[in-house]
DNA sequence: TTTAGGTACTTGTATATACAAGTGCAAATT
DNA sequence: AATTTGCACTTGTATATACAAGTACCTAAA
């Protein structure tokens, strides 16, 4: 059994989440230098290696670009909507301006033939929960987004509102499952019917689709999610 | 002055390039266990953290999957074709089925009036070095590539042979220039009349478009990409 | 034979330390 | 006054060490 109210992340992921959030909040702004890495040791009790982890974390992110000599300025945050990161979509926007339409309820069914991802023969038995969302920046619909999770001790998750709520925020507060990295492919494909529908566009619309497997801390359970993305307005953008 | 005959990369690095490498031509093949750690510590006579940052820039790229208590397990390569890594497109798909037309020699030019990245000053008086390229994959052209570098410091580089040859590979041991990160934006678009010519396609194929900045070892100096791709057989790739 | 537990391995986290290398600024020298 | 030097600071690399946590396997007990 777990002590879940002693449950915590480690110690440079918790420092990075903290520094994130600051920056986000705008406590270091674009061009301000973060502390440096002896004085955040100093602040947060902890030592030059832990501290440099969750730094990098930031770099590898975007956030902050680390100067030999200088230190760590922090980034304008980037024009596109970031996608690839694993703190998913919401945080990388800012949630004034993203809205989202649960169109589909989650629903348990059996996992769709020709997946495109191998499943775990767990994940197959399990069957999976299954829903529609689409996600409007700015009241406009820009990501139609396909939603496939293993049906694995996941109480009272098909009656959850996904409504203006993250994904995995929901999947960290409830269930504990933190999202540890992923694959993802892309294509430039035509818009489908549906998409034609759901983000109101001609036939012949370009449409940039990713299918994205998400592995997470818990065995045998990875987030599966095809997302079909309007980039006329808003283009994807990706660190690396 | 620097001694270019003793210059090398730092060890985890060197350590990650001979186990990609060793990857790369089946030594070891996917479902392998690398050596553990510490057997990797005493063949290479270097300490825990070094080889941990090495495995670290594996896992990244999804060479392998680390499992705590098991052991670093070899992937399988990815279907499609790797093109966020900073290893450069070449290493993703293998040289034997790529093969890369340089269709405008480079020369020099001033930058395009609205780059899309903004430019340091240093780079904008410098002008830049312009060449395009097609990159057949099993004789199809897959990409159509524009790229612009700085015209800083780079001696004889317009009279060099770009076909076949990695850009980042000449860099490197021409010029000592490492890729260090980047970011890119993603885009689909119809094809433009230059990706219909280039990648044989009908004007409204959905192109995927990507946009790339990449930062080196060396300071104010980025190489820029304006990259076409045709997904329709090959999509493209990246892990996170 | 089956089960439970121990053990020897693996990777994960964290500390403490040392020196190299790059930056910026102020003081000393020319 | 202009230039150089040196110092104090920054991040980069590398070592050495310790313990936590997860896995695989063998062994002893039921």
């Amino acid at each position: 059994m777990i002590d879940e109210t002693t449950y915590q992340l480690p110690r440079y992921r918790e420092l990075y989440e903290q520094l994130r959030r600051h920056i986000e909040e705008g406590i270091y702004g674009p061009g301000d230098l973060l502390p440096s890495e002896n004085e955040l040791c100093a602040v947060n009790q902890v030592t030059r290696p832990t501290v440099r982890r969750a730094l990098d974390l930031l770099a590898n992110e975007g956030y902050i670009k680390k100067h030999q000599g200088l230190g760590s300025v922090v980034q304008n945050p980037p024009k596109g909507i970031g996608i690839l990161s694993f703190s998913g979509t919401t945080s990388a926007i800012g949630k004034d301006n993203l809205k989202t339409d649960a169109i589909v309820k989650p629903y348990v069914m059996p996992w769709p033939d020709q997946f495109i991802f191998d499943l775990t023969d767990t994940e197959r038995e399990s069957g999976c929960i299954y829903f529609e969302r689409i996600r409007y920046v700015n009241e406009i619909p820009v990501f139609y987004d396909l939603s496939y999770l293993p049906n694995i001790n996941l109480p009272r998750f098909t009656s959850r509102n996904l409504n203006n709520a993250s994904l995995f925020d929901i999947l960290r507060e409830h269930y504990r499952i933190e999202i540890k990295g992923g694959m993802q492919y892309f294509e430039a494909i035509p818009a489908t019917e549906n998409c034609q529908k759901h983000l109101g566009v001609d036939p012949d619309k370009p449409i940039l689709k990713l299918q994205r497997k998400m592995e997470t801390n818990r065995l045998d359970f990875c987030v599966y999610s095809i997302l079909y993305c309007n980039t006329e307005e808003h283009s994807l953008y990706g660190e690396f």
